[in-house]
DNA sequence: AATACATATGAACAGATATTCATATGTTCA
DNA sequence: TGAACATATGAATATCTGTTCATATGTATT
């Protein structure tokens, strides 16, 4: 077996490609970025987002569903209103993976 | 000094957040995921590239242009060929912790 | 019930991005 | 030198993405 059939195997199939580079996705607009360091530690409310992110608040509750979407967040309602946080820690670990890289 | 102010003060400064963000934005998209993994454990070259990545030779081409630029990949010039690899490890770490979140 | 507040959402738009096609550049070998 | 091969690149295009604006939905308070 040539080298380039032993890579072809290894390659992880599309499906995992694909969903992998959209977890990317999310991770790749600084909005989004920002909005995820704001709720790493603690929930926070969609208009205390908006001030700690410094966005409008219809393009952070936009972002919210996205990040939503691809499950990365997790809410629970309380009066008037929504506090989110990250859903599970190894978003974290991908950003200060991220940072690592980069600060080098 | 309130929780909003202390989230602030503990998020990154806009340049590292767009740096951050723009590294992400590397492996959002299949075809790049897909050229890293080809050359994450030996150097390859663009025909071959081309071959395992299922594209054409100018799409990876292109890619491999970004990657480069983002000083993802680094390549040397053997003959008619130029052999790609990636330019560290933190970017088979950031893969698979990637992966790890999503086969979850 | 009326008002104020908090969040969500739809449409529209501008800018970014990935691919394709055609072709240029560069290298080897006969 | 000319042909064949390998890679790079520019232009064009279609699609995707993030923001804005206007407004809807939902909740609390009076």
């Amino acid at each position: 077996m040539d080298n380039i059939e032993m890579i072809k195997d290894a390659m992880p199939v599309d499906e995992e490609i694909y969903d992998l580079a959209e977890l990317f996705k999310m991770l790749c607009d600084a909005t989004r970025v920002k909005i995820l360091y704001s709720i790493l530690d603690s929930e926070m409310s969609v208009s205390d987002i908006t001030e700690i992110v410094g966005s409008t608040q219809s393009a952070v509750s936009h972002q919210l569903r996205v990040l939503k979407q691809a499950r990365l967040v997790k809410y629970r309602k309380v009066g008037k209103s929504v506090l989110y946080s990250v859903s599970d820690e190894h978003v974290a670990t991908i950003l200060s993976m991220g940072m690592e890289h980069i600060s080098e």
